[in-house]
DNA sequence: GCAATAGGGGAGAAATTTATCCCTATCTGA
DNA sequence: TCAGATAGGGATAAATTTCTCCCCTATTGC
């Protein structure tokens, strides 16, 4: 596994944040398992572009920072359920703000981040 | 400058959001910048621990994004200072509320948090 | 026996982000 | 004249994150 070098610093309230939420998948997941997708094939197939290693590496951060348990039926074929602990549900309304923000401002948003990509006046499909 | 290779899916407000705020400084930059601290030198002495680079990269990426406004004064020594848009500044009610959350529980965050680089059970200043 | 399903994990490569280092320009003050 | 402040950029290295590939467990169905 990887392990860091440098240790972050942790002066104020968004630096703290930063450490649990910063990773791409992970306030998406927090999001998906509000939802009630809590097998981790559910979370998979909510996130295809996400692969099945990323998820684990990062719901494993989520629980190693107490946000999500992670709850083990001894069944076989497999069964494991993650789901939010009470202090990962404090974070929901949030996250729920956030891409309330995201989807209010969905237009102008796409706008702004598609420029980087722009240059394809042609679509390379008619060519 | 480097060019990313793939591109990001924008399905949801979560992936837009995560498209302009996905950045190790800039949270914290609009924040500072929204509490007055408009120029980039005092934005480097407020955030010590990023380089000057950084924070030029993080503020240019602002700014395409259109959260920010760059406004040159042409005098010299040069004077530059960054501004939140109208658009900037719909996003200060959700980082405040980030921040306060990680005020609020900043002693278990850090305690999850330090986790992770705990064997130091003795100082090394001690030693 | 083999494939599919369900959940994981390790090694190493690739992508991406940050950090380091060095350079430009002008003005002020010692 | 030289140091320091102010703002910024390019090249390259290092750190970090994410992806790819391959492997393991055990059961059910064919």
């Amino acid at each position: 596994m990887y392990e860091r070098k440098l240790i972050p610093n942790l002066k104020c309230g968004l630096d703290l944040v930063g450490e649990v939420l910063y990773g791409k998948w992970k306030i998406r997941m927090l999001w998906f398992i509000h939802e009630g997708n809590l097998r981790p094939s559910e979370l998979q197939r909510k996130i295809p572009d996400a692969t099945r290693r990323v998820l684990n590496v990062q719901l494993k951060e989520l629980e190693d920072h107490e946000l999500v348990t992670r709850i083990i039926y001894p069944v076989m074929p497999p069964k494991v359920e993650y789901r939010l602990t009470d202090f990962g549900k404090t974070l929901i309304p949030l996250i729920s703000a956030i891409g309330l923000w995201g989807d209010e401002h969905q237009e102008r948003l796409r706008k702004v981040i598609m420029k980087q990509y722009a240059p394809s006046p042609i679509d390379p499909e008619n060519v």
